[in-house]
DNA sequence: AACGTGACAAGGC
DNA sequence: AGCCTTGCCACGT
């Protein structure tokens, strides 16, 4: 089997690991990923995701709670309406970190 | 092989 | 609250 054809491959498979419902900022990712720092490569990854991929692209928001799109567009609203389905809740277009960012909830966890 | 770019983040005004 | 700057670095030209 290849071996690494980049690292987005290694981001695509944190991002699967998040549980439906809960969210991670890019930068959550890149520690999780062993790649401190490394935000941009987060959404570079994302960004260059194939189309029919089962990774949950939509739990990566960035550390305000936010969506990172601009509001009113196409993929904001794609965006928010399949995290809202899986129960994830925006107030004032941004998501509590605390109730559903995924470092608090591996905290708790332990 | 240099250069611009990006679904970021944090800090300064 | 916004806007600007800086750090970050793999990728495609």
């Amino acid at each position: 089997m290849p071996k690494e054809q980049g690292r987005y491959q290694l981001i695509w498979q944190t991002v699967k690991q998040i549980p439906k419902g809960r969210v991670a900022s890019y930068a959550d990712i890149a520690a999780l990923t062993g790649l401190p720092g490394q935000q941009r490569l987060v959404g570079y990854a994302l960004h260059n995701l194939p189309r029919n991929s089962d990774v949950p692209w939509q739990r990566v928001i960035n550390a305000q709670g936010k969506i990172s799109f601009p509001p009113r567009t196409a993929r904001y609203r794609k965006q928010k309406a399949l995290l809202e389905k899986e129960g994830v809740v925006f107030e004032k277009g941004k998501v509590d970190m605390e109730k559903f960012g995924v470092m608090p909830w591996l905290e708790r966890m332990s």
